[in-house]
DNA sequence: TTGAAAGCGGTACCAG
DNA sequence: CTGGTACCGCTTTCAA
């Protein structure tokens, strides 16, 4: 139930235009000066008379003047602005490279503009025109998806962009990476120690396509020692949609004993459906995630995952844009990180009775 | 350890600047036209004869042309973009409305631009002013915190705006806001039917203002049955928050048998802490979150909670705005909406013992 | 130190 | 249907 009030009749709009438009000219004509001035006072303060300075100060002031951010960058040609494309920033994973970026360009004095795809090619397709049209100084996509042709777009564009995950170097385009296969390896390795031979991996649509480089690892696990199995299924990139990927891999017939999971959300999703069939993680079954996100420390039993650090991947995209904006010409590279294993309660020797 | 590998020198980057700056005359001269008519091309395709539009089509393709937007809308004088400012879009709970906004703005032909405060007053200011210069057709604000005389800030910005929380009903302000008193009093009402005497609050920073009315729905339950007892405590609005909060409560000397924490995040975080020391939940302890995130169904054990309707807040928000800013001229109002209780597995009855 | 004026890249109205 | 053109609001020479 809701209850609605309203507060004013609906004509009372008398008084709200009044500043509807208060443009630079009304300011200068306010304050005796020229447009000029009022911009010079905007901007490189030094450049005026104090006495005119505060004058004009007074005029913004009463005015309630705030200058029209479009005009200002049409006019001053510049952006100090970046954008910032993700593909689920519902998934910490995402949020924590983008609040890094956004808090190191806030420190260079850029402001920043984000764009959330979802996994859709054709929102990522959007979303890059909308910067494009923007004219942001730098653009940073942090993106599992890619659409036909995108990179040539974006090359086109001649905006400096950084990618992660996807992508390869371009003459305005660097890359940064996580070598995905040896974190898997780091985990599979792991569990074979431990005794697993039957694994089920789950992924997440996005990451199905066999071209993915963590599948692949998976995969080429299994080829490499043939005493391996691998069942695999996926569904959603959240809790939800883990939970149903662990139901479908268990309702296969496979028994599996340990579970790698694509990431951490998946991961706590799976440990749910597992709980509640009365399967006690890990002496029955072990279970892993990937990225070390917050809450692999928060669920129960805390996960063990590869820990992907994603400030620094924050820091290394960001920098590489500003950088570059700025006219310090740097190369496009592409910078490779290496992720680290992290043991905690989700996995165990494996349960050889099942 | 990372590899960074070059895979251009630095100095190539001669026919990247070829479409830096791509005009709408550049298309017009190439397609033999004029601007006027590329720019109907552009927006009301009908207008012109398909052989132009054609040709027209065929330049903009060649050229990669993408329209510049801020000269756009400087020139057009309209928006279609909502600006919307959240507190903390880590918290799945912001995130959750500010998705449905977004996605309610798309289906209405709107952009949406996004601005994170962390809780902070002088951020909020911030992303006012930046929304007010970008002449957004409406303001969304979902956030905790507020700043002196932003309400008159934003009213003589003359932008449709909608607060959720905070604020209060203006000329051109509607507010959203959920009845925090009748949740908080839910829960202490099964709490106190369950035996329980002693409570702990977790709040988080923003929160712990004695005005905030979660506070005061806890406070004024003690003053009315004398017999309660209520010790707070409080953090960042984070899992590590509730965590710290959880221990600082513990440490007081303090035995509460129940702790009510503000939100489903804070109290994940709690139980985080309990689990650590050995404390049982619900059998020695019973806690409590708000918000019904879905990591309220998916944590252990399970969180007893207060529903709030996220999408249904979004699609209130969002649909005050673009009502409003396509000039269909509506009062602003308030609208207030009621929260249900939602039992599952961290509650219990009261643990005499302890 | 300040003002006048030429754009920036579009839109939209008015003629043709 | 299409071209010419007056702005939109601000920045930035160039002169004064």
């Amino acid at each position: 139930m809701s209850r609605i009030s309203s507060y004013y009749p609906a004509n009372r709009c008398n008084n709200v235009s009044v500043c509807v438009t208060v443009s630079l000219e009304k300011v200068a004509r306010r304050a005796g000066v020229s447009t000029a001035t009022v911009s010079r006072v905007l901007n490189n303060a030094e450049l005026v008379r104090k006495s005119t300075r505060t004058r004009v100060l007074r005029a913004i002031e009463e005015l309630k003047y705030h200058p029209n951010l479009h005009a200002r960058s049409l006019a001053g040609g510049k952006s100090k602005t970046l954008g910032v494309i993700v593909s689920n920033l519902e998934n910490p994973f995402f949020f924590d490279i983008y609040k890094t970026i956004e808090s190191d360009a806030h420190k260079s004095g850029y402001e920043v503009v984000m764009a959330n795809t979802d996994y859709r090619p054709e929102q990522l397709v959007r979303s890059i025109r909308l910067m494009i049209g923007r004219r942001v100084g730098g653009l940073a996509a942090v993106v599992s998806e890619m659409a036909p042709d995108l990179m040539r777009v974006i090359e086109g564009s001649g905006i400096p962009t950084v990618f992660y995950d996807v992508g390869t170097p371009r003459a305005n385009i660097t890359n940064v990476r996580v070598n995905y296969r040896r974190g898997i390896d780091k985990i599979i390795e792991y569990l074979y120690g431990a005794g697993h031979r039957r694994f089920g991996f789950i992924g997440h649509h996005a990451i199905l396509e066999p071209i993915n480089e963590r599948m692949k690892a998976v995969m080429d696990a299994v080829t490499r020692v043939p005493e391996i199995e691998v069942v695999t299924a996926a569904d959603a990139d959240t809790l939800d949609g883990g939970k149903q990927a662990a139901r479908a891999l268990l309702a296969s017939g496979f028994h599996p004993t340990a579970i790698i999971c694509v990431n951490d959300i998946t991961a706590v999703g799976a440990l749910r459906e597992l709980r509640e069939r009365g399967i006690r993680v890990p002496q029955d079954m072990s279970v892993t995630g990937f990225d070390n996100l917050k809450l692999s420390e928060f669920c129960y039993p805390a996960l063990t995952t590869v820990h992907i650090p994603r400030e620094r991947i924050g820091h290394l995209m960001c920098e590489s844009l500003i950088s570059r904006a700025d006219k310090t010409p740097a190369a496009a590279q592409e910078i490779v990180i290496d992720p680290e294993f992290v043991l905690r309660d989700s996995t165990g020797p494996a349960n050889r009775a099942s």
